[in-house]
DNA sequence: TAATGTAAGTGAAAGTTATCACTTTCACTT
DNA sequence: AAGTGAAAGTGATAACTTTCACTTACATTA
């Protein structure tokens, strides 16, 4: 990696770098060897150019005239995103978006690692999800005291998440992924937060519709 | 609405206005009347010269020197954004995920009215979940010619989307929402393709992540 | 081994989005 | 009724992204 310039990268790379990287992947599984820009533009509904761009932000991984080694270069991709460091992960609410996190397979490709969940409801602490033992919520203090988690997800009710997060302080906690609406500041900057807010999706979604039906009616 | 450019409204733009529409309506169940673009600023972390451009943006909502009056405000958000107008939809794929997404009750805050889900499970064919029908996904095709169904909701497997989405051509169908991590291209430019990939969001966090790590060890 | 085609890398220009200092207007006070 | 303060609105500026034309380097073929 030549040019690590690792600070200040945009997120709109980073998303598209998280693309590349599934394409690459795709690609792998088919036995191919090399992808060029312009294949990785197609799979992924991103210009050449911009791949080329976007790669080249992080070093020279190319050979010109040929294309990219996949293994290669999905390998140093996960370096630059991090993929290839295992994260220890708790989840905070284990109702039905909970529950459908933690069985999602998406979370070991990133290299997350569940270490539990959590939850008040009494009929479900003591079972397991995926392998993944729900605690009670009271268990969290010391669980946190005793375990190096890195990451928690919040997928409690909106109104709870703000105490909820004042529980993740002086604890070995770097990230929280909040599922809530609540809008979860990162006080003190020592978070880094990021928030999943699918009522916001709906509403921005609901917003580009109105604009195609409007479109129909013209016609 | 004086100024009513609603074409070309950067993304960016709408998502935040998404944000002041919480944080109105938290406003307004406190009994509040008025409020204040600082305000709005601390509730959503929004600069409030953001706050005051974006809403610019769409007409003169407030009055000066006293603020926004919040119901005014907030209808004028909701028809902005089509929040008033009812959107008639379906849910393919009704595992986990789906099924979480069927219990989500941020769905009616954005008018959305799942009609029916679709999948190939056989145990839970017949059955509803949150009095939505679970019908066989054989039956879709009749079920997009007698109702007029407006967005998809695809919750199926990633390798499965692509031909699901092939189906939902020539119908009423205007959007998609994609949880799938298979990027579906708006081939004709008739849909509305919004993809919500889980697993990049963890790989960008996973790059987040990183970067706090690492400052962390350079204390 | 020289020529040619192909695809990555580079830097400048154009287009977008965010920021900032400034102006305007309203409401409240005396 | 005039003055004052507070907060919205405005337009210029700056920062960031994307795009485009161009250059460079590799690999294949004759």
């Amino acid at each position: 990696m030549r040019n690590s310039s690792i600070d200040n990268v945009p997120e709109s790379i980073v998303g598209r770098l998280a693309s590349y990287h599934r394409c690459l992947k795709n690609a792998a599984s088919n036995g191919q060897t090399v992808i060029k820009s312009s294949d990785i533009s197609k799979l992924c509904g991103i210009k050449a150019t911009v791949v080329r761009k976007d790669l080249t932000h992080f070093g020279e991984f190319g050979i010109k005239g040929k294309g990219y080694n996949i293994i290669t270069l999905s390998s140093n991709i996960e370096e630059i995103m991090g993929l290839n460091t295992e994260k220890k992960v708790i989840l905070i609410g284990a109702g039905n978006l909970g529950t459908a996190l933690l069985k999602y397979p998406g979370f070991s490709g990133a290299n997350f690692k569940f270490l539990a969940a959590f939850d008040i409801g009494t009929e479900i602490i003591g079972t397991s999800i995926n392998s993944v033992p729900i605690l009670h919520i009271d268990k969290l203090g010391a669980f946190l005291k005793s375990n190096k988690v890195q990451i928690a997800i919040l997928t409690v009710p909106s109104q709870k998440a703000e105490t909820i997060a004042s529980q993740l302080h002086n604890c070995s906690i770097k990230g929280i992924l909040n599922f809530t609406s609540a809008i979860l500041k990162s006080d003190d900057g020592k978070f880094y937060i990021r928030n999943i807010d699918l009522s916001k999706e709906l509403e921005v979604i609901s917003f580009c519709m109105k604009k195609c039906l409007k479109n129909e009616e013209e016609k």
